[in-house]
DNA sequence: CCATCTCTGTGAAAAAAATCACAAAAAATT
DNA sequence: AATTTTTTGTGATTTTTTTCACAGAGATGG
């Protein structure tokens, strides 16, 4: 047992976590280390590896109990620790994330919603508050929100990033069409490209066709073990 | 020069193409590897090592022409390449992405849509042929559709891709609640979770409190060279 | 036009991550 | 109760990725 986490394990452990979330649902007891990794498309070893990190918890010969797993990497990874959220930017993109009922009751909460547009905030029907952009700052540190999402365009993406950090935001969650930057370094940003992510794709088809791609990570490893 | 590209390099080079637009949009003739990082958050090192998969292209001394290292990377990834996407569910978060313009008039256009809602097809409001789910194993081949995107409720998703891929679909970005799988492996499935997001910005926040995270990764790699 | 300064490109080294291999422990079977 | 089978947990190994260090090519400036 390793009480430090490489970056990549972290990030397997929250699929994980949401798998046993899924298998418990579905009523499932018991999971083996090939049948995690079948489904989050990785190896077994890597999964028995990054499980290891968070201390012993699996039945030798008898696999891993779905709900004790799922406890397990819920404390370990502090996930019971909850936090709240805001989203900037109310377009169309905002407003989907704003009525999925995970970001609205989940452990990351929704607590606010900024726009700059006032006549797009008196549209909207949601139960979040919602207030205008320049109050960004301001509300977020009120709110003692630690985590938000950006969903503005991308001339505004920096000037919100900034706007947050200033308020005391933690975490950030970048959807606009630029790499957001944090002055200090101190706060997480996770820049996600929608687009961006097809173009991934057409790329890494290219490459493997004409060979000159060196690993294609993905779903589906193939038999082993 | 090497002609094998490791797939991380793939993703950040698809990322410098992104920045290479915005700032020839901007009027810049002329980036420095450590500007290129800057905006990226990787070290300069890492940005030369990946622009230098696709030969040489800059300038001694006199760093990389935005113009010129813009077209490279394009070549290179073949990004010259056009493809035809599609969406599959039109709730909020796929209408959303039907209202981006890159994804209509992009080099992966959207070129259908569907639903297993047909009152909610004929509601939608869209310069996109929409269709109803049956279809779309039948309309992905007809129209030579390579690129789908995911956007349906969790129980719906497996399906779904299983479809798309009996279509013929070679790339796949998979929003849905659950990892997807392709049972040949042979198509590349990127899963987001948008939600989960959150749950991972929390967790690296927590183990980085508590000092047991190895390395974070992000923006802002501080000064060097 | 010579000296200096700057920045790329890349082999070499280091670091990080994934995979392997197997001991050990528990379950299943005989 | 002993034997076989199964599956975890983890040091050791291999592979992959990143970082370093510097040669070399060209720009800059006196």
């Amino acid at each position: 047992m390793n009480r430090i986490i490489p970056e990549p394990s972290v990030i397997r452990l929250c699929l994980m976590y949401r798998l046993m979330e899924r298998l418990e649902n579905n009523g499932v007891k018991t999971v083996f280390s090939p049948d995690i990794g079948e489904n989050l498309g990785i190896t077994a070893h890597t999964i028995r590896k990054d499980i290891s990190f968070l201390g012993e918890i699996g039945n030798t010969a008898a696999g891993y109990d779905v709900a004790k797993l799922k406890d397990h990497i819920h404390g370990n990874l502090g996930l019971d620790k909850k936090r709240f959220a805001c989203i900037a930017g109310l377009g169309k993109l905002g407003q989907a994330l704003l009525n999925y009922r995970q970001f609205l009751d989940g452990d990351y909460r929704v607590i606010a919603g900024f726009d700059s547009d006032i006549n797009n905030l008196e549209m909207l029907r949601t139960s979040v508050p919602l207030y205008p952009s320049y109050r960004m700052t301001e509300i977020v540190k009120d709110m003692g929100i630690e985590l938000a999402v950006i969903a503005v365009p991308v001339q505004a993406a920096q000037e919100v990033a900034n706007r947050l950090i200033a308020g005391g935001v933690k975490g950030i969650i970048n959807f606009a069409q630029v790499n957001v930057k944090s002055k200090s370094g101190q706060v997480l940003i996770r820049n996600i490209d929608l687009y961006g992510e097809l173009r991934i794709l057409s790329a890494l088809l290219n490459l493997k066709e004409t060979a000159s791609l060196k690993k294609v990570n993905g779903p589906d490893p193939g038999k082993e073990d």
